[in-house]
DNA sequence: ACTTTACCTTAACTTAGGTTAAGGTTTTAA
DNA sequence: TTAAAACCTTAACCTAAGTTAAGGTAAAGT
């Protein structure tokens, strides 16, 4: 194995994540391998910064779906530049930056709205439901937390 | 029925949830109920705040387990007063804040980390597991969002 | 009185993001 | 060369927060 090609056990470890994670990413079409003559995964180095992003990713919040339809808009025929990453950054920036405010919103109506009763009321935030980030039309969102 | 207890399906109707819901919810501990001659459930009109509250917190990323272990700080003798609830609410304020806080310095680093690579180092909050939040030591935040 | 609506319970199913186990093959290291 | 370590696939399992279905009872409306 050249420096050019990672087994999976090694990029697992590089990572800092399963091999299962990796097969299951594989399976979702987040990343990809080839075979070698055994039927065993080899990876490209830049493999690495893809699992890092989707990390990365994750921890604010983004779901595999919207990385996955990140990921459509890097190149197919060469290896990503560093502005063809901060391109697909910029863009989560700003969707991140959608939900900051919408979470200091809520959490400004918080202590008022939950003493106050207004919860049923259709102007409070907290209770109604077609408030805000409408503009962004995702799913659930998941902040994954460090212990 | 009086004006004092109310049956499952107008609970659910007065909240905008499915009957199935009050069900789980009773079934998890969150909220509580009697049962009429006929085996079926009967509400304090109190319920109704009770899930107000769940779905606000829920709103803001805080799991039912954290819900329900905040309304232990409820009275169980009598019903909670405005201060009761606005002290749970306080609590859960400053959880929001640091969350908040810890968005921001994420998506602070988005741009910079993933275009430079420094996603390895273990410098950077975007890919360091061992950051901030460990005061709060709570599983995952789900952020519910509207479509 | 009768029919419809509401309610009951239990169990299985759903999505996301993986993890674990079982049983078999390939690589690597001594 | 042989044993251990790494790898393969498939399938089942896990948590959270519910939802759906099936089969049966209670309450309410006409």
């Amino acid at each position: 194995m050249t420096e050019a090609t990672l087994s999976v056990g090694r990029v697992a470890k590089r990572c800092g994540v399963k091999v299962s994670t990796l097969h299951f990413y594989e399976q979702k079409g987040l990343i990809k391998s080839w075979r070698n003559d055994g039927n065993q995964r080899r990876y490209k180095p830049e493999v690495l910064r893809r699992i890092s992003v989707i990390k990365a990713a994750q921890k604010v919040g983004i779901s595999l779906e919207e990385i996955k339809l990140a990921f459509l808009s890097l190149p197919d025929n060469r290896t990503p530049t560093v502005e063809d990453w901060q391109l697909l950054s910029t863009n989560w920036q700003q969707m991140l930056d959608a939900r900051i405010a919408y979470l200091q919103k809520l959490r400004d109506y918080m202590t008022g709205c939950i003493g106050c009763g207004c919860l049923s009321m259709s102007k409070c935030p907290l209770y109604n439901p077609d408030d805000v980030l409408a503009t962004q039309g995702t799913g659930p969102v998941i902040l994954e937390q460090t212990e």
